[in-house]
Order: structure tokens, then C-alpha cells, then sequence
DNA sequence: AACGAGACCTGGCAGC
DNA sequence: TGCTGCCAGGTCTCGT
């Protein structure tokens, strides 16, 4: 989102629509709706960025919102050029910008709401739980949300209705900084741990944040530059090597139908 | 209500 | 060189 800053106050030219069918289809009348609207503001909830439009009257009209899936990469070309293969969608601006979206495995979205109805009652930002760096998701919160659930510790924090943000990198780092084991049932989850993972959570995420992103193979800033350093993981991708704690081989499991890695001796 | 499995889709890589 | 099988950042939907 920070990535595409410079778009905000910048009115569309035109939009192409190349490869409609992402999770989602992308809604066809896009081509229509945003010529001549200007984009107003950027905010995210989530993994949802969203673009708030204004018409040509200063009338908001609707929001936009973005969704990167497992491989989606969004691009900010300082004018046109060729689209690659999994370029689906594009929004050029009325000063040559563009907004592209590249998405191999098509997990992403771009949808749109209406303005009738504020995009916090869009039936997918309804049900989000809070966000992991704001006052409200405390020890307190978790603890009382993980009462009635029997599932892993590592597969509740990964659910998005009970806290959002926490994918499968940063829930197994952030399980590690907690010392919690990852196959903990949730609700075996005393208060004084709840709060230690609330707070690793935070500084987790903070951290990821201010190292600019996970360096991954398809991730890229909007840029089309890392720049940032490659982190470096406690535990994830880091099957057999020796704990940065203890020095013994860090341990690969399979939850959920997917990869979580911890210490066994530094998180009993 | 909560859980687990399946679904969506492409590309990269290891092994044969 | 080519084939097969497995793996990958997310999260909705469905059956139990």
C-alpha cells in the first residue's frame, strides 16, 4: 500500500481488464466505473488494500479492494509498457502512471464496493478480527478467544476472524519468540503465555513491517525493487538447521496442510 | 460452533 | 530433455 502512495490524488484515464478470473472475477463494469474518478485515499484491513475513488465532483463513489493471494505482486510503472504473461489487470492514470496487478497462481482479488454502503460491511472485511498491531488485540482478548477451542495454538492465531495479519511465516516465528509449541491445543494456552504471544505477535509483525516485507521469491515492492534486507528466521524454512537458541535441529511438521517449524526444546 | 479437508492456480525444483 | 510428484506467502467453502 505504502508502495503506491504516489497514485493518491491521481485521476484514471482507463482500466484493462486482461485475465478477469482471479479468486474472484473482477467486476467487468471497472472499465466503465473508474475513468475520470480520482483516487481519494489508501488505507488496508488485513491483506486488503483499499482504494477509496471520488468523481469528478469530489463525490465518493466506491472502493477498490486489492488482494496480493499467495503470488499477487502489485507494480507502479512510471509510464505504460508491455504486459508479461500474468499481468491480469491495469489502471493507468490520466499522468501516464500505472497500477498493474501480477498474480501467477490467480489466489488474489480485485472487487469492488459500492459507495452506498461503507466497505467495512463488505461481506469479507465483516468478519476480520482485530488488527494485530492496535490497542484492542491484547493477552486479555486472546485468551478469552481461545477458551472453547481445541485446535492447535498455531492454527488459531492463523484464523482471520480471531486476529488478523498472522500468516504462516510470522505465526511460527512468532510462536518461537513466545516459546509456545506449536501443537498446544489453543485452549491449554495459560493467560501469562497469551500475553507473551500477544506481544511477540506484535513485535514480530513490527519488525517485518519495518524490514519492508518478507524477501520471497515472487514478492516484490510495488517498485519492482527488494529493497530491503533479507530477514533472517528464528525458525521458518529452517528444517534441521540448529536453533539460533540451543543449537538443536529445528523440527518441520505439517498443521492445517501446512509447513510450521519450531524448536522442540525451546518450545515445550 | 468448531474443526478438518478440499478447493482455487501456476511455477520451480528434485528425482528418475 | 522430459516426465512426475511435491512444495509454495492465503482464505473461502463445505461436510461432519
Amino acid at each position: 500500500m505504502r508502495g503506491i502512495a504516489p497514485l493518491v490524488g491521481q485521476s484514471v484515464s482507463h482500466v484493462i481488464i486482461r485475465h478477469p478470473t482471479l479468486r474472484w472475477p473482477i467486476p467487468s463494469h471497472l472499465v466503465e466505473t473508474l475513468p475520470h474518478a480520482r483516487l481519494n485515499r489508501l488505507t488496508r484491513r488485513a491483506k486488503y488494500i483499499l482504494a477509496a475513488f471520488n468523481n469528478a465532483e469530489g463525490v465518493h463513489i466506491g472502493t477498490l479492494i486489492l488482494h496480493l493471494g499467495m503470488s499477487g505482486r502489485i507494480c507502479l510503472l512510471a509510464q505504460d509498457e508491455a504486459a508479461a504473461k500474468h499481468d491480469h489487470f491495469d489502471i493507468h492514470f490520466a499522468d501516464c502512471q500505472v497500477l498493474r496487478l501480477r498474480d501467477p497462481r490467480r489466489f488474489g482479488a480485485v472487487l469492488w464496493s459500492d459507495g452506498h454502503e461503507g466497505v467495512a460491511d463488505h461481506p469479507l472485511m465483516k468478519t476480520l478480527g482485530p488488527e494485530p498491531l492496535e490497542p484492542d488485540f491484547t493477552g486479555e482478548y486472546l485468551y478469552r478467544q481461545l477458551r472453547n477451542k481445541t485446535a492447535a495454538i498455531k492454527i488459531a492465531i492463523m484464523d482471520s476472524h480471531l486476529v488478523v495479519g498472522v500468516g504462516n511465516i510470522y505465526a511460527s516465528e512468532s510462536l518461537f519468540r513466545a516459546r509456545i509449541n506449536p501443537k498446544t491445543p489453543a485452549n491449554k494456552v495459560n493467560k501469562a503465555k497469551c500475553d507473551l504471544l500477544v506481544a511477540e505477535i506484535k513485535a514480530t509483525l513490527a519488525s517485518a513491517i519495518e524490514a519492508g516485507g518478507s524477501s520471497l521469491r515472487d514478492f516484490f515492492g510495488a517498485d519492482g525493487n527488494p529493497g530491503y534486507f533479507q530477514q533472517t528466521y528464528f525458525v521458518y524454512g529452517r528444517t534441521d538447521e540448529p536453533c539460533r537458541e540451543c543449537g538443536a535441529p529445528i523440527s518441520q511438521i505439517k498443521q492445517g496442510q501446512r509447513s510450521t517449524f519450531y524448536c522442540a526444546e525451546c518450545q515445550r
